[in-house]
DNA sequence: CGGCAAACCTGCGAGC
DNA sequence: TGCTCGCAGGTTTGCC
């Protein structure tokens, strides 16, 4: 399900539901996700006050009032959902529900198993393994043209790769690197080392573009993503190339091609040859 | 070191 | 109807 804008639509969902909130009981229904649970992972949780709930790249981080977080990651197909916890039994795929003093349960719920779930102790965050190496927030101001450059200068693989590269940027997946490519006009195919100055200071605010706009549309609704609130997101209605194979464009005047679908290191690139070189 | 393919796991839609 | 195949928004691992 998630990149950046899909988290981010997450966590603004949680935070209404979480900060402020004492989390009265913790329940984990199997033994690990991609990753196991921490040790007495539930009893760490229960009673502790959420202070905030925030997002790293695709992690959400929720703080606790004894100062340690928890860090959470949707793999392809985890959803946060709220309920008011007297919704019957939880389904086979609800791997963590945490009951808060408001009477709201919120589920962590994940067919694919590939999120996990774990703790930071207090003062670990920032040097946690999971966010050590991750590049800059690509909405935030140190995301410059000149910081991306220095990035991929050197790096002899596609911009497509690198830009899915979380050391990089942080946040991209899929999706969104096919749309910030289109929009820049850069074909996905160059080398990141190919990019020129002028590149990255188109590259740079196509990709801010692209995630404000999907993050303003709740995220991108295909199969997985749902908001907490059980809202889909609309983006994917914007979409100028992703899984338009074989159409035209937005505002494309080229009488032949259209959309083309290529393979990438394994993953499905959408561009248009005419007007991404 | 760098880059690619495979692996992790389940569900769903298409095609037979 | 029911089976098999291919595919899916992420990340890590191992191999070349």
């Amino acid at each position: 399900m998630p990149e950046l804008p899909e988290v981010e639509t997450v966590r603004r969902g949680l935070a209404l539901a979480l900060e402020g909130r004492k989390l009265v009981r913790v329940e984990t229904r199997r033994a690990d996700l991609r990753v196991p649970f921490p040790p007495r992972f539930a009893e760490r949780l229960t009673g502790r006050r959420v202070d905030d709930v925030g997002r790293r790249a695709k992690y959400l981080t929720i703080a606790l009032d004894d100062g340690a977080t928890v860090l959470a990651h949707l793999g392809m197909s985890g959803r946060m959902l709220i309920g008011n916890g007297s919704a019957g039994p939880p389904g086979r795929h609800d791997h963590v529900l945490l009951h808060t003093d408001a009477g709201l349960c919120v589920t962590f719920c994940d067919p694919r198993r590939f999120g996990l779930m774990v703790l930071a102790e207090p003062g670990g965050l920032a040097e946690h393994p999971l966010l050590r190496g991750l590049g800059p927030e690509p909405l935030d101001e140190d995301f410059t043209p000149a910081v991306l450059g220095t990035a991929l200068a050197g790096r002899r693989t596609p911009i497509k790769a690198a830009l899915l590269d979380q050391r990089m940027v942080a946040g991209l997946g899929n999706i969104y690197v096919s749309e910030a490519l289109f929009h820049a006009g850069i074909s996905p195919l160059r080398s990141a080392a190919s990019l020129s100055r002028s590149d990255a200071e188109r590259l740079v605010p196509a990709i801010r573009k692209v995630l404000t706009e999907a993050i303003a549309a709740g995220g991108s609704s295909l199969r997985d993503h749902v908001r907490p609130s059980g809202e889909l997101g609309h983006f994917q209605n914007s979409f100028a190339v992703y899984g338009r194979q074989g159409e035209k464009c937005p505002g494309c005047t080229c009488a032949t091609g259209g959309v083309l679908r290529i393979a990438q290191a394994g993953r499905s690139t959408f561009y248009c040859a005419k007007r991404q070189r």
